[in-house]
DNA sequence: TAATTATGTCAAATATATTTAACGTTTCCG
DNA sequence: CGGAAACGTTAAATATATTTGACATAATTA
């Protein structure tokens, strides 16, 4: 049997990459991360399926970690709902903000609950401040942004980020999506 | 050689409990999956590092990513996104604790979504500690105590104080109360 | 109880991953 | 211009992963 074909075509190109940016050659990959060079070559024409022992040796003489390595592939699992939405996103509001406190001065965090109608969008211009921020879903699901990550979470998932990276609340559900927040410091 | 010792020890476990889980046993996974149910077997002994391909087949008889799968490990500081059960438990008894993120060093802020069984109460000897506490009631209600001020707080009503001023928490109904809740600077 | 079916494990056979050692090419100094 | 030295690739040898087929045990059914 072939024994590559239910590979992840990705794998090879991935490691190439991540190798070429951190300007290493093969051997010299090799030799950190004590493995035998043919085997990063070979890999990377998929040529074989590393064991995950083997990638988890070889990305560490990068280094990087096996879940950062497979994040890069993570596909934007469901594109054709983004496009979908998307034709939605001029509208950009309907969300809402119900803040508990009235008058934050003094306050050295703001929570909120929010309300993200089907289709909201905290819009394309990636928000920035600086501060931390962390929320949990209550009910339904909304796809977050955070840098170069996406996830889309459902209810009782949570999620907690430097603001000063660039983020971004959609909800693609056709359901209104709550969630409950925490900025410190308020960030409005 | 070995070819185990730099194995991740973790992988078999992890495989194991997704399994369980989703209650399928080793050879029903094995055929949603295309594979044998020995390779099952003995991954989840360790007692061999399975190629990412075939790491890929099996887990997608689950189904789950292998970004996701690897996730699972990921250490918490550089942790952006949660799954519910990922919630670090803090402690059980009838309050349990979920932490967004299971290590606080170097954070500003902790999250948690906490639950109180009927009749829990965090006790007459009110707490204190040096921080800003918040809170949103999304199920049940919750008896909250501030200084000389008491309230029976309903979902959706929310709470926001300065924790120097002793507090107590106390779920007289007889329905399990969930809170979402925020204190700066994390209190433990 | 006895027969049946499902479970997890293991030994031997087979397929594949990984190493070793070589090759042709390019780069960089002498 | 030579000739090291580094590069990526590959064939054959070796180690390991994976399959096949069987075993013992536990749960289920007649």
């Amino acid at each position: 049997m072939d024994g590559l074909e239910d590979n992840d075509p990705g794998v090879g190109q991935r490691l190439r990459n991540l190798r070429q940016m951190h300007d290493l050659s093969q051997r010299e990959l090799a030799k950190r991360a004590g493995v035998s060079n043919a085997v990063i070559s070979l890999i990377e024409q998929n040529k074989s399926s590393p064991s995950v022992g083997m990638l988890k040796k070889v990305l560490a003489g990068i280094p990087i970690s096996l879940a950062d390595f497979f994040s890069l592939e993570q596909t934007p699992r469901s594109r054709i709902f983004y496009r979908a939405e998307e034709l939605f996103e001029i509208a950009g509001g309907d969300i809402s903000y119900r803040q508990v406190g009235r008058d934050l001065r003094g306050r050295a965090m703001q929570v909120l609950h929010e309300r993200y109608a089907p289709g909201a969008d905290t819009g394309e211009a990636l928000l920035r401040h600086d501060a931390e921020e962390a929320g949990v879903i209550i009910r339904g699901e909304l796809e977050v942004t955070v840098g170069d990550q996406r996830q889309l979470l459902k209810e009782g998932e949570a999620f907690y980020f430097d603001s000063r990276v660039p983020h971004r609340f959609r909800n693609l559900a056709d359901e209104t999506c709550e969630v409950i927040t925490a900025c410190t410091p308020p960030s409005f």
